[in-house]
DNA sequence: GTAATCACG
DNA sequence: GACGTACGTGATTACG
């Protein structure tokens, strides 16, 4: 080893710039066979490549070393813990590729430097100090400006994307002081970006300006009453502490303790097999053909599956026709592993980080997502690579025992965790939320998370669904094992712990493999669809923001229930008695079958209808109308069926959805269930409880907060009909959104003519009706229905409507065209739902233009709120409140008493600006507050 | 498994 | 001119 001395030449690469600068400078390049993000690889690569081969000669370096940051805790967040805060987490294509850049420049023969607690910039600062006082030169590769204070005799830096060096010239250029003095002229400027405060007002030219005058901080500091300017003069002598810490802030340390010397730091030449495996695995064919020939060996072969376990059988290779991607190889089931064993599931999980992507499949003991254990994961990491790891599976007998040849649950967990809540690992799920819960009750917070349902969602809303099988078999042209024959049916049914491992290995196993291909299937489609903001926006945040709400629950008194549940059974038998003593007959009431032959049969009533079916309509529409026409029998059956509704869906099930461990309800939210972009809940669905009638908002009673607690509602108001003004420009409608009118009675005085103030509530009625059919797509039809006029004066409130608002009419239009040229409408945010049925003939085509029409009006306020919900769990971390529930325009959330009237005003903010700042609306949103001692009290 | 009904936004 | 509709969901019940 020749020592580091006069001569020497030190090159120092700033890896951890040097990375962001390539992801951003380079389109995101994918590898080809599996899709995993290479593009900052690629872009690093050729750079070291590139300099290796121009600093030959007289100038070659004779040490070289790539440094990088190792954590974000850094002494400067001891400090200062702002430091830094509000950096926000690298994309998550780039993550992988952390791990990926450290691998190739070990592959390229370089030391990889990096240190827990120090920036890159204080161990270049250190070599790059101890080398120039060795009496040798150093060229720090970097264009980062916090380095440029490190420019001295024997220090300069280089920007290899401009190729220009950076010396003391340079420093002035951008600093106005010469690079001694950078840290001065740091310190007072300050930095948003890193969140070094500085002196407020003061930038980089004031600041350069004050040091040239004064010569240096402290002098500058002390002398600072003399400064003529008033309000200069008072921000320095008023921050003098803040000015200072920012100085330690932007000080680099130049004496970081390392392991290895500047002498270890030898250049050594790159060892070809070793290089050359490394390029062949990332894909890389034009440098690696370009190292091949300048080391004098053969270029490796880089087939479209390199990288991927050699089929175990190739035989059966689907052809996918010309121009398609290469042959695929088959799903095997018959080459997964069962990891039974520590060593075993050690060997696996090594793998994972180079890959830097890994499927995962988590199945739990049953149906139970947030108090039930896990039966067992599944891994995969590529075709063929895919593992099952049992945890929970048990043998029944009488008695149910632990299956045999499983490792610990515990032990297992604890070396899941790393590599689950690895930051450069993406973990990637069908229907991920379930598994962040399931993960979440073991203390494990699985992230960063991909979701192939999702993705579909945000491809293909509206074509098709997003269901494992579906997708499967649309993308993949393969039918998976069926999860039905494992788990049994009816009486019969068992949880997925009681699966044999052997047979839940290669169901599991499959799954993950499954979720592994659909993921590189679909994930490269989004950007040509321009649906990848919308996913990693709207859908991909929500994830954990409603895995968490679900863990929440709602508590629900179960007593409050059980005493309704009497009193309306109690009631229905009365009126159960009363019907049959009218009908003269018993029969079974829940029957419309029944009900109907004894409406317009038994007792001859006018105005049955049969439907298609040959049943007699009993709808409560029709109910409605015979009780108008003074029938008793038909109004105790509509008294009845409300009754019976409230007790068997409400009052009666929800009791049983009470979990025994938390005591509180825990729905379950379908992120791609709604084709618009609504959520959708079910088991138990929490987004239809009862609020219309007085006997339905005691059951919102019993949906109460925690002793001390309030339910906080907040919800918005008119978004629809908001969003509607903003997307069809009316004027009209957005003036009156700006004055706070009342909305429906400003459409009836624009309709009719009638002053807003004073106005009859039937015609207000009648307004208010036409502004929801509006946003339905409207038809002569369904008003005349929904206001029970004649369908002729339906459709001459329409025509006024039209004449008086004619940019709806436009919009209608326009929507509908748009749909049948592209076959899908858009959202505000760019959510696509597809359309296929719209150019449909026959009654299918008026259904799907209604629904274009509403598509992207229901979808922009999903989106809104979605985007509300996304910002809420920071934006309330300080409070002691929880959000609970979502139900289309409302969040209820769970709070301290005493925090209830601030969350409301911090969610109402949030709430309000949602839009933002993606759009802009015309319009203001308003948001509704209330809280109290139930949902009911809270409204 | 499907249709009818009705709870919500 | 007839068709036959308000948009988006989920749960329960009856019934074949």
């Amino acid at each position: 080893m020749t020592p580091f001395a006069k001569g020497s030449h030190l090159h120092l690469i700033d890896g951890s710039g040097f990375i962001f600068r390539a992801y951003h400078a380079l389109p995101p390049l994918t590898r080809k066979s599996d899709g995993l993000p290479i593009g900052a690889v690629a872009g690093f690569c050729n750079m070291i490549w590139k300099m290796l081969q121009e600093t030959k000669g007289d100038d070659a370096p004779t040490h070289m070393a790539v440094v990088f940051d190792k954590s974000e805790q850094t002494f400067r967040k001891d400090i200062y813990p702002a430091y830094k805060a509000q950096r926000p987490d690298p994309p998550d294509d780039l993550k992988p590729q952390f791990r990926l850049i450290r691998d190739a420049t070990r592959a390229f023969n370089l030391p990889c430097i990096e240190k827990d607690g120090f920036e890159a910039d204080d161990i270049i600062a250190t070599y790059a100090t101890a080398a120039a006082a060795a009496g040798g030169r150093v060229t720090i590769v970097s264009a980062d400006k916090d380095l440029m204070q490190l420019v001295a005799p024997g220090i300069e830096m280089f920007d290899t994307l401009k190729n220009r060096a950076i010396g003391p010239d340079e420093v002035f250029e951008k600093f106005g002081v010469a690079p001694d003095r950078v840290i001065d002229v740091q310190a007072l400027a300050g930095d948003s970006v890193d969140n070094v405060p500085g002196a407020p007002g003061i930038g980089i030219k004031t600041a350069a300006q004050l040091i040239g005058e004064y010569g240096d901080l402290e002098t500058l500091l002390a002398r600072a009453a003399e400064i003529k300017q008033p309000k200069r003069r008072a921000t320095l002598i008023d921050n003098a502490e803040q000015i200072r810490v920012s100085r330690d802030l932007v000080t680099l340390r130049r004496d970081v303790e390392l392991a290895d010397g500047i002498e270890t730091l030898e250049v050594r030449e790159p060892e070809a097999e070793q290089l050359l495996e490394f390029l062949a695995l990332m894909e890389f064919r034009t440098l690696a053909t370009r190292v091949a020939s300048k080391l004098k060996v053969e270029a490796p072969v880089i087939g479209d599956t390199a990288g991927f376990a050699p089929p175990a059988s190739g035989t059966d290779v689907r052809v996918l026709g010309a121009g398609e991607p290469p042959p695929v190889v088959p799903i095997d089931r018959s080459v997964y592993t069962v990891l039974r064993d520590e060593a075993a599931l050690d060997a696996w999980l090594a793998r994972i980080p180079a890959r830097g992507v890994v499927a995962v499949s988590v199945e739990g003991i049953g149906s139970d997502e947030v108090t039930g254990e896990i039966a067992g994961v599944a891994l995969a990491i590529g075709p063929g690579a895919a593992a099952y790891l049992p945890l929970g599976h048990v043998t029944a007998g009488g008695d149910l025992f632990s299956a045999e040849g499983q490792i610990p649950l515990a032990a297992a967990l604890a070396r899941l965790k790393p590599v689950l809540q690895d930051a450069s690992v993406l973990k990637i799920g069908h229907d991920v939320k379930r598994a962040v819960k399931l993960f979440a009750r073991q203390g494990i917070a699985l992230a960063p998370i991909d979701d192939t349902m999702l993705l579909s969602y945000a491809l293909h809303a509206g074509l098709h669904g997003h269901g494992r099988d579906v997708l499967a078999e649309e993308f993949l042209g393969h039918q998976p094992l069926a999860r039905r024959p494992l788990l049994g049916g009816g009486k019969s049914a068992r949880g997925f712990r009681e699966v044999p491992i052997e047979e839940a290995a290669p169901y599991a196993a499959e799954d993950a493999e499954i979720i592994w291909r659909l993921w590189n299937a679909l994930k490269p489609k989004l950007p040509f669809a321009r649906v990848t903001r919308v996913y990693e926006t709207m859908e991909r945040p929500l994830v954990p923001v409603l895995a968490e709400m679900e863990r929440n629950g709602i508590r629900v008194d179960r007593a409050r229930l059980s005493r309704l549940s009497g009193d309306f059974a109690q009631r229905m038998a009365a009126l159960e008695s009363e019907i049959h003593t009218l009908a003269g007959s018993p029969f079974n009431i829940g029957s419309p079958k029944q009900l109907g032959e004894v409406l317009f049969e038994q007792m001859s009533l006018q105005g049955g209808k049969r439907g298609k079916t040959g049943a007699y309509g009993t709808g409560a529409d029709v109910l409605e109308e015979l009780a108008a026409q003074g029938h008793d029998l038909p109004a105790r059956v509509l008294d009845w069926r409300a009754l019976s509704k409230l007790k068997s869906t409400y009052t009666d099930t929800l009791q049983d959805a009470i979990n025994r461990e938390t005591g509180r309800v825990h729905t379950s939210y379908q992120i791609a269930g709604a084709a618009t972009g609504r959520l959708a809940s079910t088991d138990p669905n929490l987004q239809n409880i009862p609020v219309r009638t007085d006997e339905g908002r005691q059951i919102r009673e019993a949906f109460v907060p925690e002793a001390g607690n309030v339910l906080l509602s907040l919800d918005y108001s008119q978004i629809e009909l908001r969003i509607l003004a903003h997307m069809a420009d009316i004027g009209a409608l957005r003036q009156a959104f700006h004055d706070g009118l009342d909305i429906h009675a400003m459409t009836a005085s624009e309709m009719f003519g009638v002053p807003i103030e004073g106005m009859p509530s039937h015609i207000r009625r009648q307004a208010k009706a036409i502004n929801f059919g509006v946003i339905y797509g409207i038809s002569a039809f369904g008003l005349a229905n929904n206001l029970r006029i004649p369908r002729a004066d339906a459709q001459r409130f329409i025509d006024t409507y039209f004449e008086r608002f004619p940019g709806i009419r436009e919009y209608m239009n326009r929507t509908v065209a748009f749909a049948k040229e592209h076959g899908h409408v858009e959202t505000l945010f760019g959510r696509r739902i597809h359309t296929p049925e719209i150019n449909a003939k026959g009654p299918h085509a008026g259904f799907a233009s209604r629904a274009a029409i509403n598509a992207p009006i229901q979808g922009s306020a999903a989106d809104i709120i979605r985007r509300a919900m996304i910002r809420v769990p920071a934006a309330i971390a300080h409070l002691p409140a929880k959000m609970l529930l979502q139900v289309h325009d409302e969040l209820l959330f769970e709070v301290a008493e005493s925090a209830a009237e601030e969350t409301a005003e911090v969610v109402r903010a949030v709430m309000s600006t949602a839009a933002l700042p993606a759009v802009a609306l015309d319009v203001p949103l308003v948001v509704d507050a209330g809280w109290g001692e139930s949902w009911s009290a809270a409204h």
